[in-house]
DNA sequence: ATATTAATGATAGTAACACTATTATTTAAC
DNA sequence: GTTAAATAATAGTGTTACTATCATTAATAT
């Protein structure tokens, strides 16, 4: 399956970004080996000169689109949770049935990224990485409340307000519906972490995914 | 309640620091005001420097405890995750009811720490500020394969530990407890994060606690 | 009380990072 | 073919993340 990016244009801040980097070809390579670069080396290490030096540019250009490393971290991830959203909706548009539809939901979020999976510049699987190691360094920082007034993690919420409002239209009295839809999206990149790094502080494995435990969670608490 | 440093003495791998810190003057008030700094500032603006500058002695002196700065959050959560183990230890040990126990257990993990909660030179409510906002970044690094191994994340792995048993001890048949257990306690940090932040993504706020989501949760899913 | 040792402090130095500014060169637009 | 825009190259600044060396102070042993 194959989308033109315009089809997804996320609606972001563009304080985001000081020039669109969709609007250059200088721009989307820097998206598409920024993303390469940071699975690779992690965000700590990554710098505008590394990257710089990989696509053959220059430091000083890539400055040009972003301010600095951490609003590149911001915009790629925003772009992650943009495409997410894009495919639940897709995918739920057409279920009827609210459990069905909130399974549905819960299955999109937690499912990993297709081995295949590109489009564009994007490689849609070391973004997956990306956002399970590094994406809560996006909001885990003094400036967060600022930057989340700017509009910088409205994509993310609205993400999460989604999957809450399925929550709802399954049982209303459910009464923490908001919780847990942020649990089950930031825990299910938890649990990916867990699967990889600690393997004994989850039941995720090969066998057995973050969908299971999350939908078996759900129809716990909130299947009437 | 006061405590003795040495009653919940955390036996972490020696590797976290190059000199013990609870052995000299210098080595607490490196520990002690290092905290102070973390919350005030956050982990990416802090430095050795600035810490020597607070204490009135020198960055040279604090690089003899603790390699770079990336340990000494290693060693100050851990230090954490070990009262949090003695607390669970001590507030559980008597309750004989298998689900009376996992409730309180999660109860002292959940619970927010006390305002004059200070023993030793350790300000337990910045700690726990820096464990909401610093603990995964301790983690989510390139090298946590390699520090797991070392033993860095022991004390944090038992304590995950301890809950997944008690909930198995109320129901064996329950398929995802480890995954529950590490749910709760990274979980309960989240919705904490997000009450303060992104209010709208929880219903954790004033007057409802995360003790609250998770004690429910827990009882729709391993009560018997 | 003095000599020895250990701990701390002060200073300096290095390489990398996180930029900013300036100027040169290439590419695109009119 | 000229002008303007984008990119590249270079250099420079202040900070970070250390390491090394040496001086000073404090603790300990004789």
């Amino acid at each position: 399956m194959k989308y033109l990016l315009q089809d997804i244009r996320i609606s972001v801040s563009d304080k985001i970004y000081l020039k669109d980097p969709e609007s250059t070809e200088l721009g989307k390579r820097i998206v598409e080996h920024g993303i390469l670069l940071i699975d690779k080396i992690g965000f700590e290490n990554f710098t505008f000169r590394k990257l710089g030096h990989e696509i053959k540019s220059n430091e000083s250009s890539i400055y040009r689109y972003f301010e600095n490393k951490h609003k590149f971290l911001v915009y790629i991830t925003t772009w992650y949770w943009g495409w997410k959203e894009y495919q639940l909706v897709f995918a739920t548009n057409s279920i009827s049935d609210n459990y069905k539809k909130l399974e549905k939901a819960i299955e999109v979020i937690t499912k990993p990224v297709e081995e295949d999976a590109e489009f564009g510049h994007i490689n849609e699987i070391s973004l997956s990485n990306i956002i399970i190691n590094e994406f809560s360094k996006s909001f885990l920082t003094k400036e967060v409340d600022e930057e989340n007034q700017d509009g910088y993690f409205s994509v993310y919420k609205r993400l999460v307000n989604r999957l809450k409002d399925m929550i709802t239209a399954v049982n209303a009295e459910y009464p923490y519906p908001s919780s847990l839809a942020s649990t089950i999206i930031e825990g299910t990149l938890h649990q990916h972490f867990l699967r990889d790094h600690f393997v004994s502080l989850t039941d995720c494995n090969a066998s057995v995914t973050p969908s299971e435990y999350f939908i078996h969670m759900v129809e716990s608490l909130v299947k009437k």
